[in-house]
DNA sequence: CGCGCTACCGAAAACGTTACCGGAGGTCAA
DNA sequence: TTGACCTCCGGTAACGTTTTCGGTAGCGCG
């Protein structure tokens, strides 16, 4: 075919804004192109509204986009507020559009149908979430040290009465970061106490009523790690409300480094993660895995960094090698990660 | 057909997880029960990442998938960076899934491709938004009486020296509430400076910019009132750097009313406008459209409300019939609004 | 010059569903 | 009892691609 005939071929085609047919192409090929992202909703909160989530939707968009795939975007609604069947719909959605992967975000690691859903074959990511029951790669930060990373901080500036409010302890992340919160514990030599490990949400009410209960306690805490920026937020609010002063008073440190963190006052100390990276990842790892179906299923972690602010006080030699900075993102300690099955 | 032999099949179906086929069904039925959501991503911001449409998207979410549509999730992605053929692929990515709706949002009201998907006769709704010389229906806040509201506010509060960091006069919310102050300080018998006319584009740091060159005037103004939350954090905090205090010094009123609007220190006084219920009106529509194609375009347009916090001071006259809260959303004045062709 | 192989092009089948059409059977009315 | 109409069920075509297969033509080698 003369070069002149193809380009006159493609000014028709563009003349005429042409556009295949997905549809068509999805029913011959067995293939859609498509990428279901589910998030699962816990308890009362839609985690699409949890800042989390939101970053790393946008990394998971960014890396699924570049490489010709779009996001079918699900979130598992309460069953009976309206004529869907239910919180598993989103499964038959995802069948049904004959996506070519899925990720998973959410609290919910236990869902049954998740593993149905793997062993379909249909390859599948899971995001801060392990799948129960079934092995599937996943993408996480690195919970546990960026846990301990937290608590040596605070012990560094002279703590040593250090509570935790931890997230939910059916998710990953709720766990992990609890592991790390012990285990740095011991590892400095200071007993535990049960009643220093309040259970939160993610969100900030949560936190603050922790908090509450915390500061109700004989011996209350020097110091709190909330495993999630939007607790400590909810910890500032309650030692504020009591009349105590952060740092002063009570140290707070948090997880996540979302946006809002610097813009407190005091601006959160935090565990940084890179979120929009956990996005890519995910995006990346569910690409191959869609390219080479055989690729035994991997654990990816992403490092973490404390990002000191003013919600821990201040000397130099708790903070050490750590990043100072106001803004959100520090650059420093990159790809020094990966453990895993990558390409 | 036996109610026995019905219900066999149907048991036989679910036996083998049978999932009907999307691609088949939208080659023969000509519909896709796909509703497209593309974000228009503005200068260097993802607005993904703008806890605007965050909101917003949870919404259109819920209020879309109540009906059987699922969404697919597009961005403008900036050409070049990666295999995209740059900023219109989302349209082709549209008419090649054939979704059956789009809903619009970002800050790009003046892209000539959009008008063509108008033309194409494909359903669709701007959030925030009006299609540039094309009729569409479009749901808003009503941004101009918000921004009214919020001077009559710094006014009623004995300010007179009042500034506005207003946003991207290329979007529809940056002109109308522009329009908006602009009308309120004539009406209350206040000349109008342009230096107290500063342009944001949405986001943190061009609020923080702003404020900078506000005090910086030989009379700097009072009070100022910026058109998103992002941007009245970015002057609270430029005004601390200052050495001045909020809202002694310096009142802030926002607009939004973002999570993050009651955390900070002092809480921020802002216009409440109701994104979710933004993201389920602008599905209602999309639907009511697609049902009905011959529904002429009309504007929709959602009540705001002022939130009296901390950041521009209090009296009980300023605030008068005005909510108080501290929660990010207050239970009022619903439904007074809605002009144009509903169903 | 003839045969064989290769390459290119065109035609047809298949993907899984819906919608339409036709036939058959049943019922009601004349 | 017969005819007509209505209803229900089954079968077939069509949706827009891709892929495969077959045929033909051209070229190269024997």
């Amino acid at each position: 075919m003369s070069a002149a005939t193809r380009e006159r071929v493609l000014a028709t085609a563009r003349s005429l804004d042409y556009a295949p047919s997905a549809a068509a192409r999805t029913l011959v090929r067995r293939r859609s192109q498509l990428i279901g992202v589910v998030l699962f909703t816990g308890h009362e909160h839609p985690d699409l509204g949890h800042p989390f989530f939101q970053d790393v939707l946008v990394g998971l968009k960014h890396g699924i986009g570049s490489r010709g795939y779009d996001v079918l975007l699900f979130a598992t609604e309460q069953p009976g507020s309206n004529g869907d069947d239910g919180a598993h719909s989103y499964l038959r959605r995802a069948r049904h559009h004959h996506v070519d992967g899925i990720v998973l975000m959410g609290v919910d690691r236990a869902d049954p149908e998740v593993a149905k859903l793997v062993e379909a074959g249909i390859p599948l990511i899971g995001v801060d979430l392990d799948v129960a029951g079934a092995k599937a790669t996943h993408v996480s930060s690195d919970n546990v040290g960026g846990a301990r990373r937290a608590v040596r901080h605070l012990h560094a500036l002279g703590h040593r009465r250090i509570a935790t409010i931890a997230g939910p302890q059916d998710s990953k992340p709720g766990t992990d970061r609890m592991v790390g919160f012990r285990a740095e514990l011991q590892a400095l030599g200071i007993e535990s106490h049960p009643e220093y490990e309040q259970i939160g949400d993610w969100y900030t009410e949560s936190g603050e009523r922790a908090t509450q209960a915390l500061l109700a306690l004989p011996e209350p805490p020097t110091a709190v790690f909330a495993a999630a920026d939007l607790m400590a937020v909810g910890a500032m609010k309650a030692a504020r409300d009591a009349g105590l002063d952060v740092p002063g008073d009570l140290a707070v440190v948090g997880f996540d480094d979302i946006q809002l963190a610097s813009l407190l006052d005091p601006a959160l100390t935090t565990i940084h993660q890179d979120k929009i990276g956990l996005g890519r990842a995910a995006a990346r790892a569910l690409l191959e895995q869609i390219e080479n179906p055989e690729l035994s299923p991997a654990a990816l972690t992403l490092p973490v960094e404390l990002i000191v602010r003013a919600s821990c006080g201040w000397t130099k030699e708790a903070v050490g090698a750590s990043t100072i900075t106001r803004g959100p993102i520090a650059e420093s300690s990159k790809a020094e990660s990966s453990q895993g099955g990558e390409g």
